[in-house]
DNA sequence: ACCTGAACACCGTTCAAGT
DNA sequence: ACCTGAACACCGTTCAAGT
């Protein structure tokens, strides 16, 4: 016994959840909506029960903390994500469409990039993907650890490069800002980096949203290289 | 004019910093100090003015507000990072020194796996680095958009893999857990899925560190060698 | 079995007032 | 120029008490 017991909500019983009162899922459903709408910091367990008419408190009969609360909608996150069906041999559609997918649904879901990778992904959506994922690897011909090496080093990207995308969409939606003046500050800021300049002046405001798509491709297109790269070595 | 003035520490003029009263720099250090003993969320402006012998509200003299101040120490993280100059043919190594050197960063200070991708990276560190790993690409033979398209993707692994690394670390120090127990609650909520069980039977905890040390290393090489299919194509 | 309100120990930030 | 305390509008969580 080198520590306390290790718990989680897919690690205790849910409450019986019998006809009266609330369920997990009405709560899930409704956490949902408030985190679409106002945020991870818009999420209070005050402003929850409001939503469900109950005292603020309540909420505490159904789940241990808000922090369990959040695996649970942590989950749902995983449930909209879609792997393929591994019969294909081409692995690198089956991993390709999940990168696209798990992008898509982080986008869809600004809140999650905040708790993607800091939450344990133990819900039975994060594990149906987790597995189908392993065996798409494992199809490719990836043996022993590095299934899990390929599969982690696929997800560390596509978080890796939607988090910041995801941040700056918020920050703009929370309050928009003038393109030019956000330009000039930050050319300001680089005056003593002349190649940062270059760079900057190069790459066009344009279309932002094409350009990441582009940065994603790019990027995807890279990591699957090298993931094969390892597997005729 | 499609919104307000873009807004950072680094687009206004700091405080003159005369001789009397705190500085800036007293005030960082000290919030570093609070961030590596308590982590982020340990940091409040009333603790961090309570370890300056100030009251709580003294420091909004300095700083706009916390966003502010995270901007700041943001920027001391990016001044550990280090990017081995430029001269060198070799890309790959002034890649992965600096994609190493990133990770340790982010373990030594946890708390900037949350700012990381979150904070705008203007501040003169953060130009200095993102400076050297341009020039490095630039030197490696990558052209225009690519040149970023590159360097992006390598900091989306670093801290994409980096990330779950200090979460779980955090979680770890937060409260010891019992490594069978969680063990066992793993294996009870992937009892669906055998390959998953499979797989965890086969990574022995054995050693963690060294663990990730070499998924650390598959990866970086993974993505370094997709990099290097992508300036030979 | 389910829900409540009061209470505790916190937050970030504003602002008038002090020196 | 710099600092203060009081005040406002929030947090998550506990717990005794209600139905």
């Amino acid at each position: 016994m080198t520590g306390k017991q290790f718990s989680s909500v897919w690690t205790r019983d849910p409450r019986p959840a019998k006809s009266p009162g609330r369920s997990r899922e009405e709560i899930v459903r409704a956490a949902m909506e408030l985190l679409d709408a106002e945020g991870l910091d818009g999420l209070s367990m005050r402003k929850l029960g409001a939503k469900l008419d109950a005292g603020a408190t309540s909420l505490y009969w159904y789940v241990a903390n808000k922090r369990e609360l959040l695996e649970l909608v942590y989950d749902e996150i995983w449930g909209e994500m879609t792997v393929p069906p591994e019969e294909t041999k081409w692995w690198r559609q089956t991993a390709g469409a999940f990168a696209h997918s798990m992008r898509r649904v982080m986008l869809r879901h600004p809140w999650s990039a905040g708790l993607i990778g800091r939450t344990p992904a133990l819900g039975p959506n994060a594990l149906e993907v987790t597995s189908r994922l392993t065996r798409a690897f494992k199809g490719a011909g990836f043996r022993g650890l590095e299934i899990d090496y390929a599969a982690s080093t696929l997800t560390a990207f596509v978080f890796g490069t939607t988090i910041p995308e995801v941040a700056y969409n918020e920050a703009m939606a929370r309050d928009p800002l003038d393109e030019d003046s956000m330009r000039e500050a930050v050319e300001r800021a680089a005056a003593a980096h002349p190649d940062l300049l270059e760079r900057m002046r190069e790459s066009k405001p344009a279309d932002l949203r094409e350009s990441r798509e582009m940065m994603f491709t790019f990027g995807l297109a890279a990591v699957l290289d090298g993931l094969e790269a390892r597997l005729t070595a």
